[in-house]
RNA sequence: GGCCCCGUGGUCAAGUGGCCUAAGACACCGCCCUUUCACGGCGGCUACUCGGGUUCGAAUCCCGACGGGGUCACCA
């Protein structure tokens, strides 16, 4: 806890340009852990690395946590009180509590050049052996020391971790850990660009932030005791620490850039929604105990425990966030849906003049993805080219011949509906009279007219739905070049 | 390879020694509804990785094996 019992955690992405769904997801447990202790979910940019600087990768990740629902009490562009709240501008911080180690014996200047490093480390690996850092710079003498960085040579400022005895710590989700300490390397703290390493400025950012609970993946669960022997060398309290869950594309792999499925913006762009994604995944890797699945922001902060945490690794099934994404379509309003939907139609459908409202109550609940409309409406811009065999259907009780039959029974009927009197209800009411009177049954007409105007075996909404789309014109066209289609394959 | 973690159906998962001849959801299959599809309703399929213990009793505890993942950077 913090001086006043305030719980406060935080995100701290490193701006890559993306956001990764693994990262989303920690933001969303911290969010929620922080929202329910009635804490203080803070916002931290980790941009050490600046050869890996990309332009607008800090407005991603704005975008993406509001945009989710996650709004930060302290950050770059919030401000707060132990800002700034981006490690660049922090740079000047790290130095000197690394000095402060050099001084304690807790860390040691290191002039080993990263070439030397490279071909040691290949050298190990030639032989099989794990390399780990020789501490060969720690027996360089003060004065050794002192005359190298007068001269100016470049350095970079180790930990020097201890080699005998074991680290341990409890985690809130993983239980006791321990880590023989030979196992540790002497990481880097400070580069030679001046830059403190993730691993240092994470550390110092954490404790100078009043951090609480640190909540992050799983990946880091074997390089806490380096942080722990930090934190102790300093004298300072410890935090408390859930580690994560991998989430995982398959058994063996986490969710990848290289096949376009572990960014949220992949999943935007083909027309996720925003509070599928974010409920689905609060479900990889935590539930609530009961049966419950549907959650809105506030409720998940409502359920949200941490001792409800899983440990192990959770497989992202897109099939499972389909099935939330289309719940989530079918559940919101009409309005809404409309506006959404309407850039998928004008796709294939701009300038047809077809009737967007009535289409869209059509497609609502059958809509699972909005990248999948396009395909399901398309055939009302234009007739796909299509074999006769789909007037063969053995349910409806369909072939050619009862085919022909069907659309010459609706083609007069239809040609008598004015233009002006083209309603679904009409055309309901003209078409079943007629079929009553034929002693046909409905489907035996109503399945070749179907597929007469719409060329495809499945449509959203059935005939009378489709011909009115369609309007008067178009429809008889269409039902005459069924007819011909229909008289070709007779004849062939 | 060293160290660490994990292991209930195809997937997410409930299960914290007896209520488990193991819940629920997704997916899949079948039936019903129906002018197709979808929605909806009903039903079905499929799991405690294996082997030893401990115990009256184990998915639950212990040990081992096997399998999988993570980590071993002047990346974060």
């Amino acid at each position: 806890m913090g001086m006043n019992g305030e719980v406060r955690t935080r995100f701290a992405p490193s701006p890559t340009g993306f956001m990764h769904l693994g990262g989303l997801r920690t933001a969303l447990y911290n969010y929620l852990f922080a929202r329910k202790m009635g804490g203080k979910f803070i916002l931290r940019i980790e941009d050490t690395d600046q050869e890996r600087y990309v332009e607008g990768a800090t407005e991603v990740i704005y975008d993406t946590l509001r945009g989710c629902g996650m709004q930060w009490d302290e950050g770059p562009d919030v401000g707060g009180p132990v800002g700034p709240y981006i490690q660049s501008e922090r740079k000047d911080m790290y130095l000197p509590y690394a000095k402060q180690l050099v001084k304690t014996g807790h860390a040691y200047y290191c002039f080993c050049t990263e070439c030397e490093l490279r071909q040691r480390r290949e050298a190990a690996e030639k032989r099989g052996e794990v390399f780990k850092y020789d501490k060969h710079c720690l027996s360089l003498t003060p004065e050794e020391v002192q005359a190298k960085l007068d001269a100016g040579t470049p350095y970079v400022i180790r930990q020097n971790a201890p080699t005998e005895g074991t680290t341990s710590y409890h985690d809130l989700v993983y239980g006791d850990m321990t880590f023989p300490n030979d196992t540790l390397d002497d990481m880097v703290l400070i580069k030679a660009d001046g830059m403190p390493t993730y691993n240092f400025a994470n550390v110092i950012d954490d404790h100078l932030m009043g951090i609480t609970h640190v909540m992050r993946g799983a990946e880091y669960l074997s390089s806490t005791p380096k942080y722990n022997l930090l934190y102790e060398a300093f004298g300072w309290e410890v935090p408390q620490y859930v580690h994560l869950p991998s989430v995982m594309r398959d058994s063996h792999h986490k969710l990848s850039k290289r096949d376009g499925d572990a960014y949220y913006s992949d999943y935007v762009e083909k027309g996720y929604l925003t509070e599928a994604l974010i409920n689905y995944l609060a479900l990889v890797g935590w539930n609530p105990g009961d049966d419950r699945e549907f959650f809105t922001m506030d409720e998940l902060v409502d359920v949200f425990d941490v001792a409800r945490l899983n440990k192990a690794p959770g497989i992202f099934d897109v099939d499972k966030l389909t099935w939330f994404n289309a719940e989530y379509i079918r559940r919101m309003d009409f309005d809404r849906y409309l506006a959404m939907v309407t850039p998928w139609f004008d796709r294939v459908l701009a300038g047809k003049g077809i009737d967007y409202t009535r289409l869209a109550q059509l497609m609502q609940e059958r809509t699972e993805v909005f990248n999948r409309v396009p395909d399901m409406v398309a055939f009302l811009g234009k007739l796909p080219e299509y074999d006769v065999d789909l007037y063969t259907h053995k349910k409806m009780k369909t072939n050619p011949e009862v085919a022909t039959t069907a659309l010459e029974l609706c083609l007069p009927v239809l040609e008598n509906i004015p233009e002006d009197a083209w309603s679904e209800a009409n055309l309901h009411d003209r078409l079943m009279e007629k079929i009553q009177e034929s002693g046909m049954k409905n489907g035996q007409v109503l399945w070749p007219l179907r597929i007469a105007i719409s060329g495809q075996a499945s449509t959203p909404g059935g005939a009378m739905e489709i011909a009115y789309l369609l309007g008067k014109d178009e429809t008889l066209r269409r039902i005459r070049e069924g007819m011909k289609l229909l008289e070709s394959a007779r004849e062939a």
